[in-house]
DNA sequence: ACCTGAACACCGTTCAAGT
DNA sequence: ACCTGAACACCGTTCAAGT
């Protein structure tokens, strides 16, 4: 608040002793979203945090649109380690999209501010070279295994993107305005309203399952 | 720029003669967005808009958000109208699907905005209903028809606003960087390039399609 | 009762000036 | 060569003052 404080501020660089890097500033940027949401990011937040000026991001970033899209490129790297094939088609291809999901929600406010960049981040075409793998294994071909991708992916994304925007959000907010319907004009709805709006995971799961039964049909009926 | 023309803007609000109500905040805030973009919805430009204070807009509204939702809520009025059943329950999805999506892409930016509000809007509550009644009278229980529902719904939504965001972005910017990989390292990617990132509606149709299939067999097994 | 407009506490970004 | 810090052109929102 008072001016005194940046020289404080200044003292506080000294403890790294090394010069800024584009790393340090998005391992910052990570750290801010994080901890304190997408909305504590900015300029002066992340000159706070490194003991920097704030304006000293523009020399590493042209602008913050790219910060962002680095951090989140650092965050999507390696998205698909550890995942072990059982052989099992769709059980493999839901445990694909599970542990895509688990990234996304574990930095959601990052990942959901950066769903939409200009072009696709580096990490992206490790992720995407072994997606294809596993579908062209799986029994696609060229064409097929493209479609069969996109239409898995965008679901993933989204939908992760979606569900990590409502967390944290009260579900009876949700339920209690439809409950609250006349049963005449609105019967199913009535009826229903404490059903809806259940667990995020669950619906990721079953929607998932759908996707992953329709599309080892194709990949039998491609192979038959 | 010029302080004068206040005055030219504020004889401009002579020219409706209403008083100011919450739909023509409303009205103007639709307008500015389909034609300006979500950047331009600001306060500011609201009040130019109808030659009105810009903070008026807090005598109707508490906050921007509750107008934004009101906006969205308007925009997402009697989405379904118009959806015409033909009996081919897959066919049938599919088209409800269709016409849903098309309303988010003609205003692509203010539904991308407001896509996670705090709770339902008031226009969801019909398009709801009428989309239970569609799953029940297909032959889905109380608990399936919400799960079918709300994946479905979900993926409509999700798919809608992620392909609005990418709407007039450059589809070479999105192939080019996965082109020039190297084939050794990236076999599958580099074959399958110019195959990714094709035509929005095309991979709508194709998810809709796998969810609709995979559905009609559950509905079917529920019947027989 | 309703609107105004000055003011507050913020933003991202630019650029001349420092070292 | 790199960083600073003042400044610019914006934001959403509050609130005392007007009519």
């Amino acid at each position: 608040m008072q001016p005194s404080r940046a020289v404080t501020e200044n003292g506080r660089r000294r403890r790294g002793a090394t010069t800024l890097t584009r790393d340090a500033l998005v391992v910052a940027t990570i750290r801010i979203a994080d901890t304190e949401g997408a909305a504590a990011v900015t300029m002066r937040r992340i000159g706070a945090e490194l003991g920097v000026d704030p304006t000293a991001v523009y020399r590493h970033f042209r602008d913050k649109d790219e910060l962002l899209q680095a951090a989140a490129d650092k965050l999507l790297a390696g998205i698909l380690d550890g995942l072990e094939m059982t052989g099992d088609w769709p059980a493999d291809l839901r445990a694909l999209a599970r542990i895509a999901r688990r990234r996304y929600l574990e930095h959601p406010d990052l990942l959901l501010l950066v769903a939409s960049a200009p072009g696709p981040l580096q990490s992206e075409a490790a992720a995407t070279e072994a997606a294809l793998a596993f579908f062209r294994s799986g029994g696609f071909d060229r064409e097929e295994a493209v479609r069969a991708l996109e239409v898995v992916q965008d679901y993933i994304v989204a939908m992760s993107v979606m569900d990590a925007g409502r967390r944290g959000e009260d579900v009876d907010a949700w339920r209690r305005p439809f409950a609250g319907l006349p049963r005449t004009e609105y019967p199913y709805l009535a009826d229903s309203a404490s059903l809806l709006y259940g667990d995020d995971d669950e619906r990721f799961e079953y929607g998932i399952a759908l996707l992953a039964d329709a599309l080892d049909r194709r990949r039998s009926h491609a192979r038959g």
